[in-house]
DNA sequence: AGGCTACCTGCACT
DNA sequence: AAGTGCAGGTAGC
């Protein structure tokens, strides 16, 4: 089916609540795509379409409707298994005989994903006032907010992130999508498809084709854990672990129970729910909790956020030199009493600030040499230019030595004078 | 309990 | 230009 998008909405809203650059790609959601040319972000999100950019007043966007008037589309449908833990009377799908419904019940999902009735502005500070180093660190790097995602998708997201970096995560996500997902249509020739249901996962032949994919090992523990989700728990069971304060999209919040240092009861009991999947350990356990269940006391510790702990917590200098099980809880434990309920929150802004695309350490400052080589008549036989890159160091260690390269010779046309390029960019980020 | 190792693949870097 | 190490871990000893 042939789509063609609504014109732009916007949303009021200020870059240190929400900076979508940062927040769509720093690792939390391996599904949206930037357009080249407009930075525009789209995204299939509950079978919708949806499109998004900003700028430092407003959020823009957008949706994907049917081509042809005539035809009108299926109902936006939550994950079937939420359902069961509302009455149909109550559904909160709102009608849409007009065009204009279509439209317009995209903000409540927007709303949603984005957590928008958390003032992130409030918690920065609290976060900030509690603990010198996030003081230190966050300012170059607001409106870093959690994302509410589908628990479904985002156990199986997480699963694939094993021992594997952002850019084939995305690759392998794009892959379930369209290998397994229900297409939703095309836009400008271009298919989308939404994120595929447990049950489109535990066919026979999965673990196959996934590895003909590119999944790896990552195979078996998909198709195992879709299998166990659809048939070997009661239908929603996932659903059943979230926090009833953040419920899914279209379920009521209910009031929740009080925080203390090692987590809610709820939080950990997903946690240890969550454990008896295969290929869930700790650290996918904690992404599900805080992204997909709505614990946003959840404190994911992977390979990152244990050398943030040695380094800016003096963890690790005793006993614990090994991320050990223990040491695993130790950690979330200590953050937790640092940065109280949100204590994954605050993680998520110290984790991308340290991730390499992100950094500034591992930017590199690009200076330009121009030598012109003339001949006798004064003509320009030929221009040659020096590029030398200059690793920025960090501000702590800027009287250290700077390392400098010859990176490229023999330039022909001098564009820039100061270009900052990003070292080692993953190919997610080219273009 | 803590400490190994194998596991798939692609890509940045040497 | 081929070779190596690593990427937001987990399972199984």
């Amino acid at each position: 089916m042939s789509l063609r998008f609504s014109q732009w909405h916007k949303l009021p809203i200020n870059l240190s609540e929400l900076c979508i650059n940062t927040v769509l790609r720093c690792g939390q959601s391996f599904r949206w795509q930037q357009l080249p040319d407009t930075g525009e972000w789209r995204c299939v999100l509950y079978g919708r379409l949806i499109s998004l950019k900003q700028d430092p007043s407003y959020l823009y966007y957008r949706t994907a409707l049917p081509n042809s008037q005539t035809q009108t589309t299926a109902l936006p449908t939550p994950p079937a298994s939420t359902v069961i833990s509302r009455s149909e009377s109550e559904s909160a799908t709102p009608d849409r005989d007009h065009a204009d419904d279509t439209d317009s019940d995209v903000l409540p999902i927007i709303k949603h994903y984005f957590a928008l009735s958390v003032n992130l502005t409030e918690l920065y500070s609290q976060w900030s006032s509690a603990d010198p180093n996030f003081k230190k660190k966050a300012p170059k790097f607001t409106g870093i907010r959690i994302l509410r995602q589908d628990a479904w998708e985002t156990l199986i997201c997480f699963i694939c992130s094993s021992n594997n970096n952002i850019a084939r995560i995305s690759q392998m996500v794009e892959k379930l999508c369209v290998n397994f997902g229900k297409k939703i249509g095309t836009v400008d020739g271009r298919a989308y498809h939404d994120f595929p249901t447990p049950e489109a996962l535990t066919g026979d032949n999965v673990e196959t084709r996934l590895r003909e994919l590119g999944f790896g090992y990552r195979a078996k523990f998909i198709h195992q854990t879709a299998v166990t989700v659809a048939k070997e728990r009661e239908p929603g069971w996932l659903y059943t672990l979230e926090n009833p304060e953040s419920p899914a999209f279209g379920v009521d919040p209910a009031p929740g129970e009080e925080m203390c240092f090692q987590g809610r009861e709820g939080y950990r009991r997903a946690h240890e729910k969550l454990l008896e999947l295969q290929g869930v350990g700790p650290k996918v356990a904690d992404c599900v909790c805080l992204m997909g269940l709505g614990w946003s006391e959840a404190v994911p510790v992977d390979t990152h956020v244990w050398q943030i702990a040695q380094r800016d917590y003096k963890f690790g200098k005793d006993r614990n030199k090994s991320l050990t099980k223990a040491t695993y809880d130790a950690l979330g434990n200590y953050f937790r009493q640092v940065w109280g309920k949100e204590a994954g929150w605050a993680h998520s802004v110290l984790f991308t600030a340290d991730l390499r695309a992100f950094s500034e350490k591992h930017t590199t400052k690009v200076e330009v040499e121009l030598k012109e080589e003339k001949d006798r008549s004064g003509q320009i036989k030929s221009k040659v230019s020096t590029v030398t890159a200059k690793r920025v160091l960090e501000e702590d260690d800027k009287d250290a030595a700077r390392e400098t390269k010859t990176v490229k010779k023999e330039e022909s046309v001098v564009q820039t004078v100061e270009t900052r390029v990003t070292r080692r960019r993953s190919s997610r980020f080219q273009k």
